[in-house]
DNA sequence: TGCCTGGATATTGGATCCAATCTATCGATG
DNA sequence: CATCGATAGATTGGATCCAATATCCAGGCA
């Protein structure tokens, strides 16, 4: 049963969605490419909350186009735990809980040293600097959004030199899949001052070329993030 | 005219599809489901080869429906890396290399000893009984294709009491993704038994409730079999 | 003779149309 | 008055149809 009043509020809001939209509709090839990219971001931004129903007419009035790429698009999505089909009852995003949120960090626990494990032998000098310069626009950020694409790039920067695409592809899907989690955090709890801390001793294991201490770094600072976010579900029963 | 002087072989031979679609053509709600289940289950399994084209008019023929659920399954197997999609130029099963087989084995050997740290502390005897009973069935096993399932499951079994659906869901697909490059390896040198005393090796870690020496049997199995196959793939120049 | 150009063909990407089925409202009945 | 059933509406799943584009082959030209 949907929320007893407000019946169908058509959770989709196409004003979240346009600033999407209309960046870049003409940066795709195929519109299912843009429909997928559009939407992705528009979940993970949290345009799209979890629950959202997506009705296929809807979403094709609001980027321009027919039912069909938006199909597909969906199907990309399903494939990804974006999004979940209900047979004949439409799709609707995926939910959120603390049990996929703690799924999702063991994932990332275990995805994240390895990349980096593998990344840190060829990093250089510059990846240093601009590790350490996204670390400085995060402690001016106030944007949520903002916050967790300079978090999810300096992650990926030090891990980029792993050379291992789909490791990495991997890694960033759950990356941005756990910055759903941690912009639920951040609205309800403020930013937590010590995941700057450790992102400063990340690095810093990073530059001594101490794999092991970069390793436990990361691992710790997942599990950190996860902990406190648990916590915050667990008390709201969701 | 579709057959004229077959310039293009076709790849797609109906014979080894039809197994699959005869077998469950009744199981799926959908015709997008059972497309998108029998598509993967060929290429996972090899009746759908590397590089095949795949033509969406042929393979709606095969299957007996329309074009649609053919496109829809493709996206869902682009998003999980199976088919690659060129603009225009349709769909092909996605090609297979060293660096790829490097790339998953770097996968599992991240995510399975995660999962099997998780899982381990509540795995039963009666699991244990059956991940010997499968290693037993693999000692009989001649074909490559019930090899690979019975390897799948043996590793599943010890993982499955992890209780993270999402980390699970994933190993099994870089499993499954492996076993691809696995059943080339076992065409072209035979099963290595090497990798049977493995699997009675990490058994025998996990029975003793051993968390580090189980980890490290698996990540040397993993690392094992990649090693052969990067050597054998190296020389022929793939 | 080799290369470029142009048209024919095949195949995909997208739109529209139809059928199946789930939801919801409204009415009948115990 | 509550509960059950039937009918109407909405929404998805699938099929067919049209347009856009890449490939292929033939023919002309340097």
């Amino acid at each position: 049963m949907p929320p007893a009043s407000d019946a169908r509020p058509s959770a989709l809001n196409a004003m979240a969605l346009s600033a999407v939209i209309e960046r870049n509709r003409r940066q795709f090839r195929t519109a299912t490419e843009f429909v997928e990219a559009a939407m992705r971001e528009g979940i993970l931004t949290g345009a799209l909350p979890a629950g959202a129903p997506l009705r296929q007419e809807e979403l094709a009035a609001a980027f321009g186009v027919s039912r069909m790429p938006v199909r597909e698009a969906l199907r990309q999505l399903e494939a990804r735990a974006l999004v979940e089909f209900h047979p004949h009852r439409g799709a609707v995003v995926a939910e959120i809980s603390a049990g996929d949120s703690a799924d999702i960090s063991a994932i990332r626990a275990a995805l994240e040293p390895a990349a980096l494990r593998l990344s840190l032998p060829r990093l250089t000098t510059d990846d240093f600097a601009l590790a350490e310069e996204l670390i400085g626009e995060m402690d001016a950020e106030t944007d949520p959004g903002r916050m967790g694409e300079l978090n999810r790039r300096f992650h990926m920067t030090l891990y980029a030199r792993a050379g291992r695409p789909r490791l990495l592809a991997l890694a960033e899907q759950h990356l941005a899949a756990a910055d759903r989690y941690l912009r639920f955090q951040f609205a309800a709890l403020g930013y937590h001052p010590r995941s700057q801390d450790e992102h400063h001793a990340l690095l810093a294991a990073c530059r001594a070329g101490n794999a092991d201490a970069a390793c436990a770094a990361v691992v710790n600072h997942i599990l950190a993030a996860e902990t406190l976010l648990t916590a915050f579900l667990g008390e709201r029963g969701s």
